[in-house]
DNA sequence: GCCGTTTTCGGCCCGACTGTTTTCAGTCG
């Protein structure tokens, strides 16, 4: 039992309680309890085990006890019996966007849906339209829902699972006949979402290495295990390959499966031009006129082809290969540039921590500062801020700056893009603000030409400092707004206004495909973790690898420059920065 | 089920949107 499984049992408590049509607020307890067992500080395993959760703000008497026997037992009594209530594919049913309880009750209660395929037979037979409060244009949506989901099936959030492959990363290391290990795949690339993980090995005994890796904690079930290969599903539905090569091979393989095909398509056709052809195992010369190149590592094999060492990010046959030829690839940004981010929130508005504690953990990460930009009052459901209660924070702030012996709080807001584009507090309010960022929060139907028009109005704002999650997208759940990207950055660059490339892992929002665009036209970039806990601070890692998928350098970065740079920078006006 | 400088009961974030209705229920954020 771990902390995440120790979540999830009250998340799907929540879910169970919520189908039974249960007072709703005790369906937030069991929710709230979720979210503080992921978020908060220590072993909660241990200190459930112990008894020790008294004073956990959001854990009371009947949580404590419940994670008491689900840390010590394993398995939890009461969720036991509640699961006996319905079959477990509903969880399923949940996951479908505009279901909600009561509509999934409904339909259980009168047609028996209780799985996906029968709701999708129900919606086919059209029987869901005829059941009251439901119509054809909500049978139609649920299939439209559906149909998404199976189009998402099966894949997972970049960003959520560093720990994951980390942990598998460190036993793979322990192994004693193992030389070298890497991750490999769309995860070694940064791809905001992942089908699968690839691990790979340098071993002279794949065999055994092989059979251990089945052996892993994580594992759920063993679908291959051979000599050079392991096929598994973590215990997370993912699925999840070992591979283990001969040392000598370990660069060719590393090389080839972290991909993307595209990416070895072309260097492979470029191989060929130079008389090599390239596999997983090696480097061959096509006749024998040729001398086999000495391999090491995987920087000898670009270089054995005449290119730069290209960065996994980068291997997506987006002009890298061309790039790298020319001696031309970007420098990339890396973690220990950062000095501080903006974009973080704390319990005043939706957030879990205190500004103190986000202060905290900001200089545990070794930042300079920490912009604090909770919501403003539009963004009510949230606990937005009006003007009284944000002047009031921003005084907090000042006070506590005082005590921080140089550590810089930057005082701001997420200002709400209102519908017609203007923002929710006038100039004078947020000329009071070191910095703001502006997001949209509704009115997500808008069409493209109008939700575009208001972004760029909002942009023209000579407060707005920088723009935050472009589209609103939630990675696996639902598409962005519509925008015309191309003319968002012209208007930033026109503005100076920065975009946020804001790393929650559900987001990556502005995509990476836009910021090699957004740098050449000199549009600025802040990896921001719009961070709801301290704990969600630390996204900032999976950020900088997706920056770094977009081609950014430090030097297009805001957050990477001092304390004192970003003071300068924040104080020069607008259209002079 | 949680919480408390109105403290052991009675609140608990609430507005927009959609689709179903003819004034509202469900979902989302």
């Amino acid at each position: 039992m771990n902390r995440e499984e120790m979540a999830d049992v009250l998340e799907k408590i929540a879910l169970l309680l919520e189908l039974k049509g249960e007072n709703p607020f005790k369906v937030r307890a069991y929710r709230q309890g979720a979210e503080t067992v992921l978020a908060m500080e220590g072993d909660v395993v241990e200190l459930a085990k112990n008894d020790e959760l008294k004073g956990i703000k959001g854990i009371g008497d009947a949580l404590r006890d419940k994670l008491g026997e689900l840390a010590k037992m394993g398995s939890l009594g009461f969720y036991e019996n509640l699961k006996k209530e319905f079959p477990e594919t509903v969880f399923a049913l949940f996951e479908i966007q505009g279901l909600g309880p009561k509509k999934i009750k409904a339909m259980y209660d009168a047609l028996g849906v209780d799985s996906l395929e029968k709701l999708k037979a129900a919606c086919e037979e059209g029987k869901v339209a005829g059941l009251p409060g439901f119509g054809a244009k909500t049978q139609a949506k649920i299939l439209e829902g559906m149909a998404a989901n199976e189009k998402f099936a099966d894949r997972y959030l970049y960003g959520s699972i560093g720990n994951l492959v980390e942990g598998i990363l460190e036993t793979l290391r322990l192994h004693p006949e193992v030389s070298r290990v890497a991750v490999a795949g769309s995860y070694r690339r940064a791809k905001e979402t992942l089908g699968d993980l690839d691990f790979l090995v340098a071993t002279k005994e794949g065999a055994l290495v092989c059979e251990d890796f089945t052996t892993l904690p994580q594992v759920d079930a063993v679908i291959a295990c051979g000599d050079t290969k392991a096929s598994v599903r973590l215990k997370n539905g993912m699925h999840c390959d070992l591979r283990a090569v001969k040392n000598s091979e370990f660069p060719f393989a590393l090389q080839y499966f972290t991909g993307s095909k595209e990416h070895n398509v072309a260097l492979r056709s470029l191989a060929l031009k130079k008389g090599w052809s390239l596999n997983e195992y090696g480097l061959n010369p096509v006749d024998d006129s040729t001398e086999r190149p000495e391999v090491f590592e995987e920087k000898d094999i670009y270089r054995a082809l005449g290119l730069q060492y290209i960065e996994p990010e980068l291997r997506e046959n987006r002009g890298e290969i061309e790039a790298a030829a020319e001696n031309k690839l970007p420098r990339l940004v890396e973690l220990m540039h950062l000095r501080g981010t903006f974009h973080n929130h704390t319990t005043e508005s939706d957030g879990h921590d205190t500004l103190e504690g986000m202060v905290e953990e900001a200089m545990e990460l070794g930042l300079q500062y920490l912009g604090i930009s909770d919501h403003s009052k539009s963004t009510a459901f949230a606990g937005g801020l009006d003007e009284e209660r944000l002047l009031k924070q921003v005084a907090t702030i000042r006070e506590l700056e005082k005590t921080l012996g140089g550590f810089r709080i930057f005082a701001g807001n997420e200002v709400d893009i209102l519908m017609d584009g203007s923002l929710d507090f006038a100039d004078e309010i947020m000329a009071q603000l070191d910095f703001v960022v502006a997001s949209v929060h509704n009115f997500g139907s808008l069409d493209e030409a109008a939700m575009t028009a208001r972004i760029c109005r909002a942009m023209e704002n000579e407060h707005v400092t920088m723009l935050g999650h472009l589209t609103g997208r939630l990675l696996l759940k639902r598409e962005g707004y519509v925008v015309d990207h191309a003319r968002i950055i012209d208007c930033a660059a026109a503005t100076r206004t920065v975009i946020e490339l804001n790393c929650s892992p559900m987001r990556f929002d502005m995509d990476w495909r836009w910021w090699k665009r957004a740098r050449d036209k000199g549009v600025l970039c802040s990896i921001n973790p719009d961070a709801h806990s301290r704990a969600r601070l630390h996204h900032i890692k999976p950020g900088v690898a997706v920056a770094r998928k977009g081609w950014l350098r430090r030097e297009d970065v805001l957050n990477t420059r001092s304390a004192a740079e970003i003071e300068t920078f924040l104080k020069t006006p607008k259209w002079e920065r």
